[in-house]
DNA sequence: CTGAAAGCGCTAACAC
DNA sequence: GTGTTAGCGCTTTCAG
């Protein structure tokens, strides 16, 4: 048995039709359960399959085919080693396999150069259909793969361009929620730290923040709100400048997973982290086992997951219905972080 | 703009050809890059194609190509959306990338028939080699696989059959250096929590520990040895009944991810996270921000990644070298659960 | 330097 | 019920 060169040919349907002694189009029917071949040519076809280890090649097939599927599904992610990310990941598949579909993945790192490379290698493989994470600013290259035809479902953030489904979560409003429960326990100054202000969950998380100080009477402290910080270091330092001000806030909101680990880094030091509260978007694994665990508003990332995948399979199964907008429910996980009220000074 | 019935038909060789006025031979040399085009025609064919927004069919291509390459990999893992499995997958998807080459994924949560299931489902798609975490047992679907002639490697456990390359970790020899390290501390009792006795992983980590307490001159206890423990809660409860054992442990060992979370929450549940020692197989997210911080082995993920990719990669090539078992060096990362001295009762 | 003919493995459209 | 012919989009082979 070699490693690779000389692998083995693949036996094909001719291989099984010389052995049973049939044409290969009553293989084909055979081994695609189509009626109109007698049981006896079914069986001797079926064993000659068997002994050959016949296995039928779907991009031959999908080639001639007149609906052209690959069975294939395009998932282009911005890091598939976010938790985040792979737990969408998984719940597209998991869909997608019990339609025996497979899936085809990419991280483009939230580039849009390296964006639309991995378009072009999907599309270049006739995948049916994409999942895709929209790069912030421009999605030129996602409008025109989508122009070409492709179906296509963005998930967590919405396209910029028409007819095109998607599905996201409730950005505005439970950050607003989260606002309110921080001012309910008395805080008044509620600092904001967010990711970069080119991608639409930061602004719809700013958005919920400033509406859920208007709705608690609370003015808006400019010195306050921090954004486009891009990964933990950069939270961390951020949280310092704003515990160094005069008047320090007394609640935190970090407006992404990677930034409420950057700030709490920074309460722990401090030694302020039973004294400030904080709250947090998106859940992440152990925040129950932190001292204090930790508030966050958790999306629902299976349903999103799955929702996506029904809605591109059902687009490719030629699915007419007008574009849809799935916005999927996040809740509010209160575990102690969030509910420390304001500390006397 | 169609949601997806009606898809566009994409442009073809043929249509690019007779926009450019030469023949589909002739376009298909300029697409690849092959010599033997005049600049003109070269030039002509070059602005068809662009105007026509013409692709090149991969998989037509593949099916002639006399090396049959699809230039995709397969990826089965466990379970993608654990950050063990989801950190290989990136550093294998960003290797093969650079190769042009994508990864087809599927998480088979290791139960055989799934893992049988999505190999045939990669197989169809003519993948051009695999990469895979074998499940606990027999590895016979696999073997199959393999001795088709599929290009395979192994990671996270080695291959029970002949000629085929697998990328490991240190398993044994980390877990030995864990046990000497706490034994140096005075611990004399040490306790092991394991994972499925079953999987490779598990043996050769519950060896290491073996062999460390014999270097130490410590004798093995076998009350204080719990396996075959599936799941963070699993691991919770055998913590318990170990801590209530007359000669409880002093310190422990937990061979896996998860089965250090179970351990940890049930001795912070009795307040004893910072009396009793705990060493943990696997790192992960957060264990630097846990009190206390928590001392793993932290395998070298990107480096097994890139390493598999690299050899199937190679394999795909045609390289006949002999077969490889790469095992790339875990690392104590000493963060303080793992330095808490024996205390006193 | 360029193109015509054949065919990869399979299926559509018809014939028998 | 079953087979024949043609052709999916591309590349091989070989002829000019």
């Amino acid at each position: 048995m070699d490693q690779a060169a000389g692998r083995r040919r693949e036996p094909t349907m001719r291989d099984v039709a010389a052995l049973a002694g049939v044409s290969t189009k009553t293989v084909s029917r055979v081994i695609n359960d189509q009626p109109g071949v007698g049981p006896e040519a079914t069986e001797r076809v079926r064993a000659a399959a068997h002994t050959l280890g016949f296995r039928p090649n779907l991009t031959a097939s999908s080639l001639r085919r007149s609906d052209r599927r690959s069975a294939t599904l395009g998932v282009l992610f911005e890091d598939l080693s976010n938790p985040f990310d792979s737990a969408l990941l998984r719940a597209v598949e998991d869909r997608a396999r019990s339609s025996g579909v497979l899936v085809l993945t990419g991280s483009d790192e939230d580039d849009p150069r390296l964006q639309r490379e991995l378009l072009a290698l999907l599309a270049s493989r006739r995948v049916d259909g994409m999942i895709v994470m929209a790069v912030g600013g421009h999605q030129d290259a996602l409008q025109q793969e989508r122009e070409r035809g492709t179906p296509m479902v963005l998930v967590d953030r919405p396209p910029t361009f028409a007819n095109t489904d998607s599905v996201t979560t409730t950005n505005r409003e439970s950050t607003r929620e989260a606002v309110l429960l921080l001012a309910s326990l008395g805080h008044r100054r509620i600092g904001f730290l967010g990711d970069r202000q080119a991608l639409w969950t930061s602004q719809q998380r700013y958005t919920g923040y400033l509406e859920g100080l208007a709705h608690a009477g609370l003015t808006l402290r400019e010195d306050l709100v921090m954004t486009d910080l891009r990964g933990p270091d950069a939270a961390e330092a951020a949280t310092a400048t704003l515990l160094d001000l005069a008047q320090p806030p007394t609640a935190l909101f970090t407006a992404q997973n990677l930034l409420t680990l950057g700030a709490m880094r920074t309460l722990r030091d401090r030694r302020l982290h039973h004294r400030i509260a904080l709250i947090g978007f998106d859940d992440f694994p152990l925040a129950d086992m932190l001292e204090p665990s930790v508030t966050v508003i958790r999306q629902d990332v299976p349903a999103i997951g799955r929702t996506a995948a029904e809605l591109i399979l059902a687009r490719i199964e030629g699915d007419q219905a007008p574009v849809v907008h799935a916005v999927i429910p996040a809740l509010l996980i209160s575990r102690g972080s969030g509910e420390i009220p304001p500390q006397p000074d």
